[in-house]
RNA sequence: GGGCGUGUAGCUCAGUUGGUUAGAGCGCCACGUUGACAUCGUGGAGGUCACAGAUUCGAGUUCUGUCACGCCCA
């Protein structure tokens, strides 16, 4: 250890600092740039990319440590491993954001801009924003290949896009229709059936009077949207429903509008619903248009494109609002006496996920992809399980959208993105798809191209190889696609998920990834959803700046539980910073004790091990240096395992636990005597030194910044490396290389036990802590005496004893304060005082304790049912526990009759 | 309406293929500046495992039903 490493360490972990100087040293450093040539198996991950105006939100923060986790345990293990990074240009996101930008600051609109224009100032301003979010990513300390960094409207990616398209439309799979579709008047443009957001909201059923036109009577049909009888076409009555056989195939006088319409037969009409007659809007409800093709009924489309009534609607709606021409039209009925009640009713309404408003089903000519084809091998590739969801449930919602899918409405009327590769010949009537104009493809005529962009989703699908290069043959499609793991959250599965994995297919011929591992969806204290308007949505700067990067990652996969929510909030970070401070300190307390025992530059875990053997026979270490590597060999065990099933959570617990509760809590405390006795010092630190390395090591996917820092200040690796570079402990080869060590394990368990009770002796009868005590063992069997024998000094220190006297046939004189563990009884003799009720009240209670659990286990082995049935080596189990019950409830009662 | 998930300590959650008297963190109470750490240590209190049945020698764990909450789809 040098001189720089002594003393100057701070008492407290600070990770401002250690985080600014490994960010850059990580990022300059060629370890994560992923080599296509390498002779190492492949591993990769492709980010799901964050929209480019975004910024760091809690859930990038959880998606992208879990991916650096991957990323960096996946390169320990050594494998080549790449980590693909970019971003999004989500179009309908990102236009209406620039276009209110620009209203706000120049006052002018999209359109006084003209497309040209406007396109121009979106590059600008992704130009000027684009990065941010990926400078807010790099302050996680995300491995990822920035280099690799890549844009879905980059040059490559855009010639992708096109080039799908015009495959799928040569192939047949992509065509053009006039069809209902949602429609987001904000945005004005079309959406995609996934796009819509259903909420209950709180709304009304308007029971409205239509007169038969030939005077004898009237029908009553209800509806949740009135301003839509403007364009009415039909009433409905279901064909088997008597009650109004009569008025099939009359007219019906549609009020307001001086129109009349027919009274059709059709199934849509439900006659248990409402009134049985149901109001036919073709143009404006995805069902009534069904019912209008069937009956040849004339569609009236009633709205503009921004929500505001046409002149279709009638002359005095002609530019209302919808929701204004509701309660206008609500009204005029109500004058002309027609409207019958009105009935609160809570109701779903589908929402514009991006517009926020009501969306508007509405006909229009739209560009589909048809999707059942390319759903069947999607389908096939997660029921083989090549590939995998985890948690696994999601299999099924992933299963019963692909079975039931419906076509994919890929235009939108915008100008952010890419432009669809058609051209329309009006003259002619003939339409050009192909990655060429007509032009340049030699065609003659005037030709325009289509107006519209395609869905970014459609750019989206195509990530994981697009970003590798596809359409070219690049080495690195060649050599990392496949991707190994996907992480992203659950509420993208059709999105993104599912339609990457038909691209894949379908593109690749190769599925995308082989594990899918789906996220919580995070949450504040009170379990609400975090948003910007709500003010509850924390920055995750912030956090950083105040709890470190590693306190973050740790703590949000710490209290993240498998597949549910988290419920987050920023004091739960203190349970991260905690630890990372806990860590610093235990490396801390190794550096004050000199320097390091171990060359770890060219560390190799089994290689180390036996070396350390080769110097130190395993019969002479010290038995917590036993303990601590057989813990540590369980703990990498439990931990491979997790991580190897995605269960992140309990990985942290586990290392959390045993890095807390064993290795400072115990380790430290017990190895203290060891280290300063000069006949067991080298061995012990060479001992500290291997396990605190290895823990190190565990934690360094989830902690980067400190492992890194650490494991530099101690010198077990050289300036020149970096962690990534070193193996990631397997339990397997460090349990391998010390033995079976099971039988240790149960003896130290009783040394704890003892420890414990005599620390809640002196607890209980209000010892000062500073006080050493003289303590007598009466040892429950010669292994344990043997084994207590044998570790006195720390035995002493840890429960701060003068003297620790080992006597099978100890008698106490008068009262004493004694405990009966596992380990033996255990005596503390006390000058002066004793309470003695006090005293009489706890073993009266442990004598009760043990007395019911020596009655029921009594009642159960007398149970010739549960000897007979049980397997025998429980029927075992609960003989030995039984008797070591009994014996122990004789040491109590003795203890009782003591006082 | 269909599907999925969740009900375990005041709060947030663990609890493997059924097998000791159900665990942890936070919070709470008491004590403590012991040479790594007060971002800490030691001890303690706190649970009818949502409810009702069933299977079993044995159920927090399996099955059925009920209730409550959440999400997705229509």
């Amino acid at each position: 250890m040098s001189e720089k490493h002594t003393n100057e360490i701070p008492r407290a972990y600070e990770p401002a600092s250690v985080e600014a100087k490994w960010r850059p040293a990580w990022e300059n450093g060629s370890w994560f740039k992923g080599d296509p040539t390498s002779d190492k198996k492949s591993y990769s991950i492709v980010i799901p990319p964050p929209n480019v105006t975004g910024i760091l939100t809690m859930g990038h923060v959880l998606n992208n440590t879990l991916q650096d986790i991957l990323l960096r345990r996946a390169k320990m293990r050594g494998f080549e491993a790449c980590w693909f990074p970019g971003t999004d240009h989500a179009g309908i996101a990102t236009e209406s954001k620039v276009a209110m930008n620009l209203k706000k600051t120049e006052g002018v609109s999209r359109d006084d801009l003209g497309r040209e224009e406007f396109v121009k100032r979106v590059w600008e301003w992704k130009e000027e924003y684009g990065g941010t979010i990926i400078k807010q990513l790099k302050t996680l300390g995300t491995a990822c290949a920035w280099d690799r960094a890549r844009f879905t409207m980059d040059e490559g990616l855009s010639q992708a896009v096109k080039k799908v398209f015009v495959d799928l439309y040569n192939k047949g799979y992509i065509h053009r229709g006039k069809r209902m579709i949602n429609w987001c008047p904000v945005s004005k443009t079309a959406l995609s059936d996934e796009e819509v957001i259903y909420r209950e909201v709180n709304g009304a059923f308007y029971h409205f009077k239509y007169p038969l036109a030939d005077g004898t009577g009237h029908v009553v049909v209800a509806t949740t949207r009135p301003e839509t009888m403007l364009g009415d076409t039909a009433v409905a009555v279901n064909p088997g429903d008597e009650r109004y056989k009569y008025i099939v195939g009359k007219m019906v006088e549609l009020p307001l509008t001086g129109r009349q319409i027919p009274v059709v037969a059709d199934e849509h009409a439900d006659p248990e619903f409402g009134t049985g007659c149901v109001k036919i809007t073709p143009a404006h409800d995805p069902d009534d248009f069904e019912v209008g093709k069937r009956h040849n009924l004339p569609m009236i489309d009633v709205m503009n494109p921004d929500g505001t009534m046409s002149g279709k609607a009638g002359e005095e709606f002609d530019g209302l609002d919808r929701f204004e021409c509701r309660e206008k039209v609500v009204e005029m009925m109500r004058e002309a006496d027609l409207l019958v009640s009105i009935e609160e009713r809570i109701h779903s309404v589908g929402y514009s996920e991006r517009g926020g408003v009501p969306i508007e089903p509405r006909i229009s000519e739209q560009w589909f992809v048809k999707m059942d084809e390319l759903a069947k091998p999607a389908i096939e590739a997660v029921r083989s399980g090549k590939i995998k969801f985890h948690p696994k449930r999601w299999e099924k919602t992933y299963f019963h959208w692909l079975e039931n899918i419906k076509d994919w409405c890929v235009s939108r009327q915008i100008w952010w993105g890419h432009r669809i590769p058609a051209w329309f010949n009006d003259e002619t009537g003939e339409i050009h798809v192909g990655l060429k104009s007509p032009e340049e493809s030699g065609k003659s005529g005037s030709w325009r191209q289509d107006e519209d962009v395609l869905d970014t989703w459609f750019s989206s699908w195509l990530w994981p190889f697009s970003i590798m290069g596809w359409p070219e043959k690049t080495p690195e499609l060649k050599f990392f696609y496949p991707t190994n793991d996907l992480v992203t959250g659950p509420d993208i599965i059709f999105f993104w998920v599912a339609r990457m994995i038909m691209a894949g297919l379908e593109f690749m011929g190769e599925i995308p990834f082989k594990n899918v591992y789906f996220t919580s969806i995070i949450r504040d204290a009170q379990g609400r959803k975090l948003s910007k308007s709500l003010g509850n949505s924390p920055d995750p700067l912030d956090v950083i700046a105040e709890y470190g990067a590693d306190a973050l990652r740790f703590s949000i996969i710490y209290i993240a539980p498998l597949g549910q929510d988290i419920l987050y909030s920023n004091e739960k970070c203190e349970i991260g910073r905690n630890f990372a401070n806990k860590i610093w300190n235990a490396a801390r307390f190794r550096t004050a004790k000199g320097e390091k025992s171990l060359d770890f530059a060219e560390f190799q875990e089994r290689e180390t091990l036996e070396s350390i053997k080769a110097k130190w026979p395993i019969e002479t270490w010290h038995p917590t240096d036993r303990w601590v590597l057989a813990r540590l060999a369980e703990t990498a065990e439990k931990v491979g395992k997790a991580l190897d099933a995605f269960r992140f959570h309990e990985a942290t617990h586990t290392l959390y636990d045993f890095v807390w509760s064993e290795f400072c809590d115990w380790h430290i405390e017990s190895v203290k005597q060891p280290l300063s006795s000069p006949e067991t010092a080298a061995a012990s630190s060479a001992i500290f030194d291997y396990a605190l390395f290895a823990v190190i090591r565990l934690l360094h996917p989830f902690m980067p910044f400190l492992t890194e820092e650490v494991a530099h200040n101690l010198g077990y690796i050289p300036d020149n490396k970096v962690l990534v570079e070193y193996p990631y402990p397997d339990g397997k080869t460090i349990c391998d290389a010390i033995g079976n060590m099971g039988g240790l394990i149960n003896l130290m368990n009783g040394k704890f036990e003892l420890v414990k009770a005599i620390r809640n002796i002196r607890a209980s009868s209000d010892l000062p802590s500073g006080k050493k005590l003289k303590c007598v063992l009466k040892p429950a069997s010669d292994e344990i005496e043997e084994f207590i024998k044998g570790d006195i000094d720390s035995l002493t220190r840890l429960a701060r004893l003068e003297s620790l006297e080992i006597d099978t046939n100890y008698e106490p004189s008068g009262p004493t304060p004694s405990a009966v563990t596992d380990a033996g009884t255990v005596f503390v003799p006390l000058e002066g005082i004793v309470d003695v009720e006090a005293e009489r009240a706890k073993l009266e209670k442990q004598k009760q304790d043990l007395e019911k659990w020596v009655a029921s286990s009594n009642a159960r082995l007398d149970n010739p049912n549960f000897t007979g049935k049980a397997p025998p080596k429980v029927v075992e189990e609960a003989r030995a526990k039984l008797a070591e019950m009994k014996e122990k409830l004789v040491e109590v009662k003795e203890s009782l009759a003591r006082l």
